[in-house]
DNA sequence: CTGCACCTTCGAGTGCACTTCAAGTCAAGC
DNA sequence: GCTTGACTTGAAGTGCACTCGAAGGTGCAG
């Protein structure tokens, strides 16, 4: 029913020991295994993966996204704290986006210094 | 002449002992002793550590940094290199602030979610 | 039915960027 | 002169997020 851990990594872009690794720590719940034991990947769960994904390229910490996972399997009563959890995040996000466009103007200064240096 | 470590880590905003390991790992080259032995920070040092947090806020490995103070240290003759490192470091930048948005935006997506959900 | 690739689990190992420790030195205040 | 506290060094330790290895199970091509 589901696509092995071969493919979900393909498709995912995770490696399969990550892919192991999440589900290990909680991630990602009982992915469910075919009759020979291996794991076989649902498309919600690969839709929850993408998301977990874009949470940690965001830098979202492992243990933090544990816990949202955490709530996610609680159900329907947690969406409100979930929610907080994701607008905190988000505030993160952007204070992180504008750190880096102060900075880039840093180094694109030095760049504008190197250019002059070279053409004098 | 200069400032002792307690005040560069103040000003500089790392600890005392990322300041010694920075030199010890060649970012920093070869910081002024006092007649005691401690470290005494320049001006000069203290813009210089200021460049590197922001190249390593910005993302740059620690052993890419060790590469441009190296360039640093042999002079105007490697101008033209560290240039080029900065422009290819700039373009991760850009890339990582890219994505950082579209993330967000799945973020986003997903709070509006939360608060429909929450109204209903 | 045998070889082979790929799967399983569990635990140990890796790389990065610090961070702490241990043992000793030094300067200032009492 | 002695204590106190900040400094020095080199080496070992930490936390995070993977990443790999060992030992064994499974399924299909030849």
């Amino acid at each position: 029913m589901g696509i092995t851990i071969q493919e979900a990594s393909r498709v995912s872009g995770l490696s399969t020991h990550t892919l192991r690794y999440y589900e290990q720590v909680g991630l990602i719940h009982e992915v469910g295994r075919d009759t020979g034991g291996r794991r076989s990947y649902t498309q919600p769960d690969l839709e929850w993966l993408d998301f977990l994904t874009k949470l940690r390229t965001t830098g979202m910490s492992i243990a933090e996204m544990c816990r949202y996972a955490e709530l996610r399997r609680r159900g329907p009563a947690t969406a409100a704290e979930r929610r907080r959890m994701l607008e905190a995040h988000r505030e993160r996000v952007l204070e992180r986006i504008a750190q880096l466009g102060e900075d880039l103007a840093v180094i694109d200064y030095k760049i504008d210094l190197y250019h002059t240096m070279e053409k004098s």
